[in-house]
RNA sequence: GGUGAGGUGGCUGAGUGGUCGAAAGCAGCGCUUUGCUAAAGCGCCGUAGUCCAAAAGGCUACCGAGGGUUCGAAUCCCUCCCUCACCGCCA
């Protein structure tokens, strides 16, 4: 959420920071700035009869403590009454839609972010490695489904489409990277491990971003109150929400792992094929709370620790910076870090780091003592450390060999108990 | 799920209709004094909104949440949420 105090004094400013997005913010920001204007005349006006009520009303207890008579100014309470009440409602109303028009405006892109409209004008910032040679290599469908990795016809029979059942050998693997990634973040890089609910309430998805706006795309449970996860971002970022955290323990570091559900409105048919999009997967997320001054360095950290995932798995990836028409809702920056998956001829999303600056802090409330004594909105990050699907897809991939059997990489090894998968 | 108790400021905890944003203690900050690894005294010490060009200051709201009664609500009434205890059920 941005700061309305912003959008009051710097009006212009706020629409051309928006203006980079693939939408046009400008009409959004005036409604405000008129609901801003007519709600705080308002309460002026409320606060000035709430005042002279009060006034009134102690005169009152004065006069009965003293056994005088009190009937005149008890009428002249009881005729500010109707304004009162209609002020109040109008009050409310109006502070409402001013937050509910808040709600579903985006974050500021950083200065310093390429201004474009879609992916193609994401620019490439760093490349890991190089692409194998493999020649005619198959997909990681046909592989799993030779070496009876996954039944995606069962799952569907279950579940329906966009689900997976992963079976035997491709459970077991699984389970062996969630392990090894949650012991490669906690182990080496000093996240604190995080075994957060599958469901949240409402609350916490307006307070990361994903509602109101994105309802769509969530599965709601329990009549709208609760929600499952579409990121373990959601709980963990908001374990802290409404609290004043101490600034000591910044930057606070959590790896959490949860499966993700999302309902992909919308995006029926694309990059539908296996693994690649579902509406349920596993993913390790990385999450950040700390000082504003910190949370530039902390991105590149974050970044930084998202890929020493495939570096460890010895998979060749690139980095890319989302342009401002491409970055997510809340973002203030954000790096994707894209796996190679030669089955696809094509860089898969792995994982996305993104700096969210104040936007969900303030959204849910959560702040540090600053050292002047003052309250201030921490800064938010997070990142996918990594996603699980998609990766599980380069594995399979990029270890395949000519007779049809999976390598598995060398750090994963101790956690699969062997070194390939084969008949 | 049942019964009972309870939710007050960073913490403990008083307060059952009026001058209570709220006693007192602890913690924190500042000053003073004496000195020695601390003590005493004094002062300050919640959050948010709003008015003012801004500062200073004023005003309003907030005692779990939301409604209601009343000239006036932390205090009375209703609904809900949560915590604790015991019982029931249960992986």
């Amino acid at each position: 959420m941005l700061d309305i105090r912003t959008l009051r004094e710097q009006p212009d400013l706020a629409k051309s920071r928006l203006a980079s997005r693939n939408a046009d913010y400008s009409q959004t920001i005036d409604a405000i700035l008129a609901i801003d204007a007519d709600r705080r005349a308002s309460e002026t006006r409320l606060q000035g009869l709430q005042s002279e009520r009060n006034r009134l009303s102690k005169e009152i207890g004065k006069l009965r403590a003293q056994k005088q008579d009190s009937a005149a100014l008890e009428a002249e309470v009881k005729s500010l009454a109707d304004e009162m009440q209609a002020l109040t409602e109008k009050s409310n109303a109006l502070s409402d839609e001013q937050t509910a028009l808040l709600l579903v405006l985006p974050n500021f892109p950083q200065p310093a972010v390429p201004v474009g409209k879609e992916a193609a004008d994401n620019p490439e910032i760093r490349i890991h490695g190089e692409k194998p040679s493999i020649a005619n290599p198959k997909d990681h469908v046909a592989l799993a489904e030779a070496l009876g990795l996954i039944d995606p016809d069962r799952a569907v029979k279950i579940s329906g489409s966009g689900f997976s059942v992963y079976m035997g050998q491709g459970a077991k693997l699984e389970r062996a990277l969630l392990n090894f990634l949650l012991d490669l973040h906690t182990r080496d890089h000093g996240y604190t491990e995080v075994s957060p609910p599958f469901v949240v309430k409402r609350d916490c998805m307006v307070g990361t971003g994903q509602l109101p706006k994105f309802e769509e795309d969530m599965y709601g449970i329990d009549g709208g109150g609760l929600f499952l996860v579409p990121t373990a971002e959601v709980p963990v970022t908001n374990l802290h929400r409404e609290e004043i955290v101490n600034a000591a323990q910044f930057p606070i570091k959590y790896a959490a792992y949860t499966p993700c559900f999302r309902r992909e409105a919308g995006s029926a048919g694309r990059e539908t094929r296996g693994l690649i999009r579902m509406h349920q997967f596993d993913k390790i997320e990385l999450v950040k709370i700390c000082a504003p001054e910190q949370s530039a360095s902390e991105l590149e950290a974050l970044t930084s620790d998202a890929e020493r995932v495939l570096q460890a798995l010895g998979l060749h990836y690139r980095v890319i910076e989302l342009c401002t028409g491409d970055m997510g809702f809340g973002a203030a920056k954000t790096y994707d870090i894209e796996v190679w998956a030669p089955g696809q001829n094509a860089y898969l999303e792995v994982s996305s780091c993104t700096n969210f600056e104040d936007f969900q802090a303030r959204r849910m409330n959560l702040r540090f003592k600053g050292e002047d004594g003052k309250n201030r909105f921490c800064h938010t990050l997070n990142g996918s450390g990594t996603a699980l699907a998609r990766l599980y897809v380069a594995i399979l991939e990029n270890g395949q060999q000519p007779d049809g059997s999976i390598h598995i990489p060398a750090a994963l090894q101790p956690y699969f108990g062997a070194s390939k998968i084969s008949k």
